[in-house]
DNA sequence: TGCTTGACAGAAG
DNA sequence: CCTTCTGCCAAGC
């Protein structure tokens, strides 16, 4: 039930918790700011295991290019309702919606 | 211990 | 713009 460090899993739910609304994340940032640069399959790991408790916006969380993720076409569907514009089936406008925690 | 898999990233065709 | 391949690193078996 703790395959990595503990605070890994704990950096990237804190970071995805703070992933405004209408706003999208890449694997690479966040596995970037957990200082665990080449990490990113692991963020993707530590979301698929994320409790729902945590109540965690997973959904704005996208590959690189903004990709959304295969067979997971709810999460399509949440972003498109947050104001989240696609340019294909599966790929949302990330060079428009890209999060930039370091503005913050 | 060693091979396969994966909610990825980046480049190439 | 979309599909495919390779590189990375840890987890599972």
């Amino acid at each position: 039930m703790k395959p990595m460090h503990e605070a890994f899993y704990n950096d990237v739910y804190n970071i995805v918790s703070q992933i405004p609304e209408g706003k999208v994340l890449t694997y690479g940032v966040i596995a970037d700011l957990t200082g665990w640069g080449k990490h990113q399959r692991m963020v993707g790991k530590a979301l698929k295991e994320a409790p729902a408790e945590l109540k965690l916006p997973c959904h704005r969380v996208v590959s690189s290019n903004g990709r959304t993720v295969p067979e997971w076409n709810e999460q399509i569907d949440m972003l498109r309702d947050e104001g989240i514009t696609f340019r294909n089936s599966n790929c949302v406008d990330i060079k428009r919606h890209m999060w930039r925690p370091e503005e913050f």
